[in-house]
DNA sequence: CGGCATCCTATGAGATACTG
DNA sequence: CAGTATCTCATAGGATGCCG
């Protein structure tokens, strides 16, 4: 019946379900961006931290130590003084930064759109105001 | 040389593009579930709060109303007793979930291998732990 | 049934300063 | 440079209760 259910009982709609999981923290904007900024390959924290405009280091770092336990994402470190790390996707990673990057151009691609229901949504708000006399 | 760039300038890694705003909604577990669920077609609201496990009244019809503020989801009232409200998506919401239902794929598809992931992880932090004497 | 209006708290996330 | 540690605040989101 159902085109497109899972391969063995997964259900992202279950909140038990492991897949449930997965997607609640993929549905984050930091983690989205970094997979995205990751796909062309691997860089530096500092790299990263300048590409993710508007990130903190906490968050930074909180996000790429969520995705390396998910193993969505390499660490390596260089015993180098100043010290040097790198980050890196792995092939589950790259896996899905290919459909993360589908979504990045669906939003550049539809922004305007969006805008223009946004902004028509406000003047009918405002509209429904102007009843009042 | 860049390979995937924005039609226009938008650029989902810069704040102040809309975007970047696009994603920041797009961000969402919640909205992930509802405009997955929509992609069959039209729903009730009950309907649709029953496939949503977990969810709360207050939680969709605020997921709901951003949806339908941003032009991806459709609202139709019936004025019949009792009340009958049905939502759909708009084309831009069906062309957005078939991306969605991807991701969704593919979160069902390697939640084992994350599942995995996250107890290695964990045994690795454990290890840490054992050090100590 | 659909959906506001409240109230409330757990936490996501920013700013800042410090250390190896 | 990479990362941690605090502190703080906004708010996402849960629980209830009432109304058309």
């Amino acid at each position: 019946m159902d085109s497109e259910e899972a391969p063995l009982g997964y259900d992202v709609f279950r909140r038990t379900c492991p897949s449930h999981t997965v997607l609640e923290t993929l549905a984050s904007k930091w983690v989205y961006l970094t997979v995205c900024a990751l796909r062309r390959g691997r860089m530096r924290n500092g790299a990263l931290a300048r590409k993710l405009e508007g990130i903190t280091p906490k968050m930074l770092t909180q996000t790429l130590r969520v995705l390396e336990r998910d193993g969505l994402v390499r660490r390596e470190v260089f015993p180098v003084i100043p010290p040097r790390v790198e980050y890196e996707l792995t092939e589950l990673g790259q896996n899905l930064a290919g459909l993360l990057s589908q979504i990045r151009s669906w939003a550049e691609e539809h922004a305007p759109d969006i805008k223009d229901a946004r902004a028509r949504a406000l003047a009918d708000h405002h509209d429904d105001m102007a009843v009042l006399p």
